[in-house]
DNA sequence: ACACGGACCTGAAGGC
DNA sequence: TGCCTTCAGGTCCGTG
């Protein structure tokens, strides 16, 4: 799925559209994606403005004047198209399997707006979700309540992180993937964030705390990493994986920045290193990462 | 509280 | 060509 730069970008995408926008009309083609869709979702959309669109972790907020926020998860494969009266063709958002705008028979949701825009929410494999909360009750729902820190906020700090991981036994990639400690990162900016601060995956996350709970250098170097890597990402408009042969300029690029994530048996890039990067499986996902630079 | 494995769902790619 | 297996950017739930 999209991680953190990937939804920012998103989120980024539908903001002149949907901003200020009024909904004209919803279409739902379906009852359910991962979940069951809100009761009455359409009638409590349709009508309603969308006085702006936020993010928090992977989610997108969209505010409306209902006093209820449209929460949007796009899962591994959600991804929006828009398109515009008068354009001949939409704007693929979301790219992660970019092809002119995915299987129409996966296009689950279609929203448009009062000036005739039209926004699609396709989704594949169906792992992602919708719902309607009202906004006073936004951070006691379940999806939010037990999230940890937004990793580019000024909250995640190495005290912070070292907090969480006195005591803890897990390995270092599954500390960082578990959204309740760093909201928004996910299997391939764990990786890199990693790689990029020196830190072998397999190492245990209380290497992160000293004997009396404060930070280690190593700490420090994570939290450095984390907020670089997710800064150039969204710089460069997230990463766009599997397919990108129509690039059009509304694709990622940060795939080519990719240190290690998907580059298996291949030279680490760190200067002087004559390493290869190595796949190792980790909670049942892939990770890459550098045994000669990573320790 | 924490750690781990399986479940959810579809499609693409690679091996035979 | 087709069939089978593996893998994919996530997270929820049940089990120890």
């Amino acid at each position: 799925m999209p991680e953190l730069p990937e939804v920012e970008t998103v989120r980024r995408g539908l903001e002149p559209v949907l901003a200020g926008a009024r909904l004209r009309r919803v279409e739902q083609r379906r009852a359910d994606l991962r979940f069951p869709l809100p009761e009455r979702f359409v009638e409590r959309l349709e009508g309603r403005t969308l006085n702006r669109l936020d993010r928090r972790a992977k989610y997108i907020l969209g505010y409306l004047d209902s006093g209820e926020v449209l929460t949007i998860h796009l899962g591994m494969t959600g991804r929006f198209s828009i398109a515009r009266p008068g354009g001949p063709d939409g704007r693929q958002l979301g790219e992660f399997t970019h092809d002119a705008g995915g299987d129409p028979a996966h296009d689950h949701i279609v929203i448009e707006t009062e000036t005739g825009a039209t926004v699609t929410y396709n989704d594949a494999r169906r792992f992602g979700y919708m719902s309607l909360i009202p906004e006073r009750e936004l951070a006691d729902h379940p999806h939010f309540k037990g999230l940890g820190v937004e990793p580019l906020g000024p909250d995640l700090t190495p005290a912070y992180l070292a907090r969480k991981a006195t005591g803890r036994t897990a390995d270092l990639k599954a500390f960082l993937m578990d959204q309740r400690i760093v909201a928004g990162l996910g299997n391939i900016y764990v990786c890199e964030a990693l790689y990029r601060s020196g830190l072998n995956p397999n190492r245990a996350a209380s290497v992160l705390a000293r004997r009396d709970g404060e930070p280690t250098g190593r700490c420090d170097r994570l939290v450095v990493a984390i907020r670089e890597v997710l800064e150039a990402a969204i710089e460069a408009g997230g990463s766009t994986l599997r397919d990108y042969r129509h690039a059009d300029g509304s694709l990622g690029y940060f795939q080519h920045s990719f240190s290690v994530y998907g580059r298996e048996g291949e030279p680490c890039r760190t200067p002087a290193c004559t390493g290869t990067v190595k796949r190792i499986v980790q909670g049942g996902r892939s990770t890459f990462y550098c045994p000669r630079c990573q320790r």
